[in-house]
DNA sequence: ATAAAAATTTAGACAAATCTAAAAAAAATA
DNA sequence: TATTTTTTTTAGATTTGTCTAAATTTTTAT
């Protein structure tokens, strides 16, 4: 049903997809920055992608995926998560390792495989960053939660999903030793630059700047 | 230490061992039906690998691996039998499926990744199809096995490895209820075509061509 | 030893995905 | 509204791995 694509293509899938959330139409430059590709490279493959029926594309205006380019994204996103889920939990990888590795595993396509490594996993709904895996048939959990940025002061949240998925911002949470199930509590919100002083798990303080902020997904701790 | 290759480098890589296990230089011809590329794209790539010291290489003569590419070659083998031994003892995969999924997977290149899978998997030193699976250093076991069409008459032998990976021929085997350990005895051998006639598992007999002969590995059996 | 056959390489072309530089269209600004 | 700036597309070139057809080298057979 779904046709076979190169590594390449489903790369571009993936970034419009993630692009996309809001419903309104890609840009080109912001596809192109994202997968660090010139802008006339871009255009080339959303022509091919249009011919292929995976993206809605017109000259200047932007693109979207159809559905049937979003199943395509769901079943990338699906195989990318579930293997994160592998490599950390069955060989033991730390969360801010197992994106790149997965980044590679993703593209491997059989079907049956990522089936049978669902079975063997479990049925897991997260992976180790917090997100949401599609199942078998593309459906993936809607998740409410609320940035950091946005919490009221004293007000307990528990983590529950990373936004930015890179290394560098795994390697800070790590560091402040926050990870998913942390519990976090604003003490204070500094105007100027819009940085946070908070509690995490219980008692340690540490300073959170605005951009981390807006990464960190939290939800209501009872 | 070993250099970044492509998926379409490693591959070559894998047909050169495969097709050098007695020392001679391997032809173009041979390799250009194993990889079903024609053979001038096949010279083509003989200049590249050996630009990049991977094979010894001269015009009209043939190829090697250098002792660098032999040791790309075991790491690529090694990563192929590990996800082999996963997908078939993990996952529940028939030994007639593994291999060409494990063919995909063979190329995610990271080491850690592999080592852990190694270590998660309890270090095992045969894939499901018998062969032996070169350590971290690219150790290998070396077995001594004959071919079922060398084996006389009326002596019990024990399958310990299938020398083609193909689906076809697992297909044909698990017809056959033959797989690794099961014991045969030729009863036996017709001289027109050099089939046999053999007692698999103790009583079931059936008949085997010699093209299937010659690609079941046995060991004496007490 | 010489001619015929087989194997291999060279030459030139093609498709996929990329690039830079220039042109065109859309958006922002005066 | 006219002009400038930004965004996007077109044009033409590059790289990797492939192909076919023709030329060359090696091997085989007479």
């Amino acid at each position: 049903m779904l046709l076979n694509l190169s590594y390449t293509e489903e790369n571009y899938i993936k970034a419009i997809y993630r692009l996309e959330q809001d419903g309104k139409p890609v840009n080109t430059n912001d596809l192109s920055e994202q997968l660090r590709t010139a802008a006339a490279s871009v255009t080339d493959m959303l022509k091919k992608l249009k011919q292929k029926k995976i993206v809605h594309y017109k000259a200047y205006y932007g693109c979207n995926l159809t559905d049937n380019g979003r199943k395509h994204a769901l079943m990338i996103i699906r195989r990318h998560r579930l293997w994160e889920y592998f490599l950390s939990k069955k060989l033991g990888f730390n969360w801010d390792e197992v994106h790149d590795i997965a980044e590679e595993l993703e593209h491997v396509g059989s079907t049956s495989l990522i089936n049978k490594l669902d079975a063997f996993l479990g049925y897991p709904r997260f992976d180790p960053h917090g997100d949401p895996i599609p199942d078998e048939q593309g459906h993936i959990i809607k998740l409410q939660n609320k940035l950091l940025s946005a919490v009221p002061l004293h007000t307990p949240v528990e983590v529950v999903q990373i936004g930015d998925q890179s290394a560098n911002i795994l390697e800070l949470l790590n560091e402040k030793n926050i990870r998913i199930g942390t519990i976090l509590e604003i003490r204070k919100r500094f105007s100027y630059d819009q940085s946070l002083e908070i509690k995490a798990g219980g008692k340690q303080i540490t300073q959170i700047s605005k951009e981390l902020s807006q990464n960190i997904l939290v939800q209501e701790h009872e």
